[in-house]
DNA sequence: GGCGCACATGCGCATATGCTCATATCATCA
DNA sequence: TGATGATATGAGCATATGCGCATGTGCGCC
C-alpha cells in the first residue's frame, strides 16, 4: 500500500472522518467540502465495496467470510477493506489468524439504505430483487 | 460523445432511471443492483459535478451561468452536464442560444444534503464553512 | 524453529476518468 | 447567407482505479 493507495486513502480519510485542517478559512473551503463529499460518495461508487459493506452491515466478519460472501478474491477484498478502514468506514480487529471487520461509520449504511430503497422503488422488474433490496436496506449497523 | 461516454452514460442511466431489464430474475440481480447503486454514487463522486449541482439546485441556469458559478471551463461543464442529463439527474431546455439546466431528480439533492450535513457536523474547523454547507443542504430542488 | 493458515502488500496491466484544445453544431439576426 | 453567440463534441493526455499474480507478514501450533 506504499505506492499508490496512500494519497487516495488520505483523501478518503478526510471524506469520512473529522477534518483536521483548522487553519483554512479561505474561499477555497467550499472546494474542500466538495472534495470531501465527493470522496465520501466515491467510497460507495464501487460494486465490490458495496458488496463488502453489505456482507458486514449486520455483523462483523472475517476476511475469508467476506470473500465467500462477496465472491471476490481475497486479494481484492483485502484491498478494499484496507481502503474502507483507512477511511474510517469499517473497524478492524485481529483475533488470532483471523481479522474481523465491521461497520464503524453507520452513516454509510444509512446512506446506502436510502439509495437502495429509491432504486428499488424504480426497479419494477422483479419482486425477488426488491425483496433483496429491502433486506439490504433494513439491516442495522453494528458499530465497531 | 460517441466515443467513450456512451457506455458510461448507459450505466448511469440505469443508476438513476427506471431499469428496463424485466427478464432478469437470476441471482445476478443483486449484482445488478450493486452496479446501479454504485453508478448512482459515482455521479456524485466528482467535485465538479457537485459544484454544478450546487449551482442549479435552487434554479435553472444556462451553461455559461454554471460556468461562471463553478469556475470550471465551458467544455468541462458541458461534458458533465451531458453526463448528468443522460443519467436523468438534470433537465435540459434550450431557449434560443442558451440551454438551461435544472435538477430533474430531487433525490440527488436530498442525498447530497444528508451527506453534507454529516460532513459539516464533523468539520469543526470553520464556522463560515459550516454555514455554506447548511446553505447548500437547505436548498430546495426545482424539478425540471 | 518450522509449518500451515489467514491476511496484507508489491507490482503490473487494462481500463476508466477528468480535463483541455480545437472545432463542430445550433440558434438568432442583419 | 454570413456573422455572432452559446453550447456540444472529437481527439488526446495524464492520472486514477479495479483487478490479479506473486509474495510478504502475522499468528498459532507442534
Amino acid at each position: 500500500m506504499q505506492r499508490r493507495r496512500k494519497g487516495e486513502a488520505s483523501e478518503h480519510k478526510g471524506a469520512a472522518q473529522e477534518h483536521g485542517a483548522d487553519g483554512a478559512t479561505t474561499g477555497d473551503e467550499l472546494a474542500e467540502v466538495f472534495a470531501a463529499v465527493a470522496g465520501y460518495f466515491h467510497l460507495l461508487s464501487d460494486p465490490t465495496r458495496l458488496r463488502i459493506l453489505h456482507s458486514i452491515c449486520d455483523k462483523h466478519r472475517s476476511v475469508s467470510a467476506i470473500v465467500a460472501a462477496t465472491g471476490s478474491t481475497q486479494t481484492n477484498v483485502s484491498r478494499h477493506l484496507a481502503l474502507l478502514h483507512q477511511a474510517g468506514v469499517v473497524s478492524r480487529r485481529r483475533d488470532g489468524h483471523a481479522v474481523f471487520y465491521g461497520i464503524a461509520d453507520p452513516e454509510f449504511v444509512s446512506i446506502c439504505r436510502g439509495v437502495c430503497i429509491r432504486i428499488a422503488g424504480r426497479i419494477e422488474a422483479g419482486a425477488p430483487l426488491k425483496r433483496d433490496l429491502l433486506e439490504f436496506a433494513a439491516h442495522g449497523s453494528s458499530p465497531g
